[in-house]
RNA sequence: GCCGCUAUGGUGUAAGUGGUUAACACGCCGCCCUCUCAAGGCGGAGAGUACGGGUUCGAGUCCCGUUAGCGGUACCA
């Protein structure tokens, strides 16, 4: 088979699975199973110092919360060491790769920005210089090395030409050698670097398209140029359009923290169609109007020429509680919630209630029904399944408070002291208590007592959720049953006024 | 500084090889439904395609320049 495909996840555990991570999971996933490829997960944790299992943990849950879990792997760059050195070794026999003496320089990680700017400036300045431990001899090299001295190793870039590739999203690109510095492959302390570690694994695993953030274009040509020294056919690259925050800054772990970490999404009570089908979007379109995708028609329609070269803003607003994340994000979730089975949608709901502590194991069985029954009157009204919880308290749970506001708006009424328990009296007096029967009630007793029917229902409500909104009245008494119902009416009677 | 990428309403995106008044979704506003809030239905505001030049009978679409944002420029990944 000439076209197999072949293609990676390589997120680096120095923190948790975000959104930029998550999408270019997502699009390397997708366009496997297009073309009945295989999708690997490669964990680059050469970085030891800033690298951690628990940041490993996180990728592995987010990625399996997603639903795009891999064929193969995990696997550990840092196992891979060996293989690494090995190659490096190679180019310096062959003289494609040489050892610098030059001593390490000291740097703080809060600076290098800095230090890499000003660098670059006094570079300028000054003019290029070679490497002048390029042309040593390769013999002499070796003997300083044996005598113990320390000696970074790096590459020799070409002195002239071009390095060009054809980009599958960005077409194509080039760069000119001079441009390119020679890289450093093996730090003087051993320690095998990026480029090298990703070009010696790529080859190992057969990868065949390299798909990818487009912070990585740029160093694409260094890679390629390591490709050709160690004479291996390239893969094919692609790169995706960066994932910015609000106002098109940045996205920063640091700074944005949780809403933009995919277990964020997950303990908010999000589907996980629901945020892959949000995320796909978010660089992608298959063109046309068509937005809500299953897992099955999103790998249908996947292409990478659909998707954008422009960065996208996620548009999230962390500190309104309203809007915490993309209004899309939340609109869309809510469509999923509305689309699905109550048998899909139940489970993810209580998974919510347990993590609340209202969750009732009779809900499994015999109040199966009636639990689906509830999250349906619902459902068209929350957006996560946390709502269920939260907003929706009072429907799973005696224990809930009344909202200030609906009591002024509802219960302000003096004569709802004497409606409310006169209204608990006739619904316990009704032979069954059904919606149609409630409501004849209710409406038959407004009209006794000369009131508004809006007036009794609207104040019924708040008495039983404690909230001026909600359900139709009658369909919130029949989900809390007569007796809760009653219960509710007579109680309430105490805030009014 | 240098190299590179990008640029369509507030946000995400449409608009095969340039061809009528720039389309859809989210959000926003209004109306209908109605016991409230959603959902649903209907309607509206909001961009003349970053800016400036070209090429062309005709440009969001091609070319050049400017600006802005972003990425890279590390013995980070």
């Amino acid at each position: 088979m000439a076209d197999i495909v072949r293609v990676r996840f390589a997120p680096s555990p120095t923190g948790y699975l975000h959104f930029g991570g998550a999408r270019t999971a997502l699009f390397n996933w997708l366009f496997a199973r297009k073309h009945n490829g295989t999708f690997i997960l490669r964990i680059e944790d050469t970085d030891v110092q800033r690298s951690s299992v628990e940041m490993v943990q996180g990728i592995l849950e987010g990625m399996h919360w997603l639903g795009l879990d891999a064929d193969e792997g995990p696997f550990f760059q840092s196992s891979f060491d060996e293989e690494h050195r090995a190659a490096a070794r190679r180019l310096l026999e062959e003289g494609q790769a040489y050892y610098d003496f030059t001593p390490k320089q000291q740097k703080d990680d809060t600076t290098v920005q800095e230090m890499i700017a000003h660098r670059a400036r006094a570079q300028a300045a000054a003019g290029k210089e070679r490497n002048p431990y390029r042309d040593l001899a390769y013999e002499e090299a070796l003997r300083r090395v044996e005598a113990g001295e320390q000696a970074a190793i790096r590459l020799k870039v070409p002195e002239e030409g071009v390095s060009r590739f054809e980009d599958m999203v960005y077409g194509p690109q080039e760069r000119d050698y001079s441009d390119i510095e020679d890289l450093v492959l093996i730090r003087s302390d051993g320690y095998p670097l990026y480029n090298l570690s990703v070009v010696v694994d790529d080859i190992a695993m057969g990868i065949t398209h390299v798909i990818r953030g487009q912070d990585h274009l740029t160093n694409t040509h260094k890679q390629i140029l390591i490709y050709e020294a160690l004479g291996v056919e390239l893969p094919r690259f692609g790169h995706l359009p960066l994932i910015m925050a609000p106002g098109r800054e940045k996205l920063s772990k640091r700074k944005h923290g949780e809403v933009v970490s995919v277990t964020t999404y997950r303990d908010r009570g999000f589907i996980p169609d629901a945020l892959v089908n949000f995320l796909a979007l978010l660089g992608w379109s298959p063109g046309g109007d068509q937005e809500i995708m299953s897992r099955d028609e999103l790998i249908e329609k996947f292409s990478l020429e659909g998707v954008n070269k422009s960065s996208a803003v996620f548009n999230f607003h962390e500190s309104d509680p309203q809007n915490w994340t993309d209004p899309k994000a939340l609109w869309m979730n809510a469509e999923y919630m509305r689309a699905m089975t109550l048998d899909e949608l139940a489970p993810l709901v209580a998974e919510q209630l347990k993590k609340f502590g209202i969750w009732r194991d009779e809900w499994a069985s015999s109040g199966a029904a009636w639990f689906a029954g509830t999250i349906d009157l619902l459902r068209s009204r929350y957006r996560t399944t946390q709502d269920f919880a939260t907003l929706g308290l009072p429907y799973f749970s005696d224990e809930f408070e009344y909202e200030p506001a609906a009591v002024k708006k509802n219960l302000k009424d003096e004569r709802l002291k004497r409606l409310l328990s006169g209204l608990a009296d006739r619904l316990a007096s009704i032979e069954e208590f059904t919606h149609d029967a409630t409501e004849s009630a209710l409406r038959a007793y407004s009209e006794e007592e000369g009131v508004k029917a809006g007036l009794l229902i609207n104040a019924a409500r708040t008495a039983l959720t404690g909230q001026a909104v909600g359900p139709g009245m009658f369909d919130i008494m029949m989900t809390l049953g007569r007796e809760r119902t009653i219960l509710r009416l007579r109680r309430a009677a105490e805030f009014v006024g």
